[in-house]
DNA sequence: TATTATACTGTATATATATTCAGTATAATT
DNA sequence: AATTATACTGAATATATATACAGTATAATA
């Protein structure tokens, strides 16, 4: 998709704007008020370069023969994978590791997320994290102390609480007193933290 | 909203599928062609008739100017209430005891439910329910033996494990060591089961 | 029995609308 | 220096579209 000028942007948003207040896109003429143009050619040639760079299509010989083309959202924005905790070696987002897709709107949580972890075990049962949970997993490194972690180590997946007391030394804390304190050593082990745990959703 | 014949449904429906598979509304003329009909006034007419009873909207002089009018999905069918656990003699799903909304699609779990509640206190952590966690809660009275419900004794709510082990009495049980069994003798308390938790969410 | 709502055809027409053509001007690319 | 994209005005026009008017027919209602 090409670049969209700073006028193409507004006649498009001018477009958005009319399809929610009235439900029907706008007229040439339309455009033409909410923009302040004094012909109709304006708003004509800015909706053919915004046809030709693949914003919208124009239906020809048909009034208001306008649809936005939202390639985004043809992807089904809100359809997230759910990934099980994987087998050893396998990287975690590879597609032989969806479970399924569950359908959630953007935004569901106050922080945006990658994907569904599907809890297995009970290490995190304090925590109120139970077997065949949904962790909503947000991939990134901004973490901080007591935030719920998912961390791989050697090819092993686990979701903890992340405590680290000195540069060389991360805590992987179970939420469960029969598990114990995973200590790691960065300088002679290898800990990758997938992301963090932003949500959690049970069906039961 | 008053009665709505077959004809004049299917000239809904077919705007409906207008607007779905095209963006915007149909003509007279689409119409026309769409239900096998020879004038444009009969496409007319029905538009008016459904305008009468409340189905659409016709803007005067507009082009394609139709808008569906729903009442139903106007209120965003996807918006659930969210509801604090109540005050003694509140009714449960009071306007007054509505926190916000949250918008979750129809069928988010695989059983239908009817607001979020909020959870206060501990007493099902062993059940991974956490304070303040949304409980989807699904209005029935259909119950089994094991199920979480939210049962409302003497004006106050609670969420607890249901057993029923004879008829006249239903054992209340919570998951947490420092709560005890509240034991219900149906003959001398009054019991109201609001409903049962088909879900939960969390949100950190 | 008269009235009203539904369900159409068929014709006519004012106007709403897309769309082309002719210009002007500026900035960016080749 | 020639070309192309952007950003407009202004006018003209074919046609797309809503909408009114004149009918016909059936069923339900008052």
């Amino acid at each position: 998709m090409k670049d969209i000028t700073s006028q193409q942007n507004k006649v498009l948003d001018c477009i958005q704007i009319h399809l929610k207040k009235t439900g029907f896109p706008p007229t040439r003429a339309d455009i033409c008020r909410e923009m302040g143009f004094k012909s109709p050619n304006s708003a004509e040639t800015h909706l053919r370069a915004l046809e030709k760079k693949g914003f919208i299509a124009i239906e020809s010989g048909t009034s208001r023969g306008i649809s936005i083309l939202n390639p985004e959202l043809e992807q089904e924005e809100n359809e997230y994978p759910i990934i099980g905790l994987v087998a050893a070696g396998s990287p975690t987002l590879a597609t032989e590791n969806v479970e399924k897709v569950f359908n959630c709107p953007k935004g569901f949580f106050s922080s945006n997320f990658d994907y569904f972890l599907r809890v297995r075990g009970l290490s995190m049962k304090d925590a109120g994290i139970m077997e065949d949970d949904l962790i909503a997993v947000k991939k990134t490194q901004d973490i901080r102390n007591g935030d719920i972690v998912i961390a791989r180590i050697d090819d092993e997946v686990t979701v903890k609480y992340f405590h680290r007391h000195s540069p060389s030394v991360v805590h992987l804390q179970p939420a469960n007193n029969d598990f114990n304190d995973i200590k790691v050593d960065l300088e002679e082990t290898e800990l990758f933290i997938e992301g963090k745990s932003v949500g959690l959703i049970r069906e039961n």
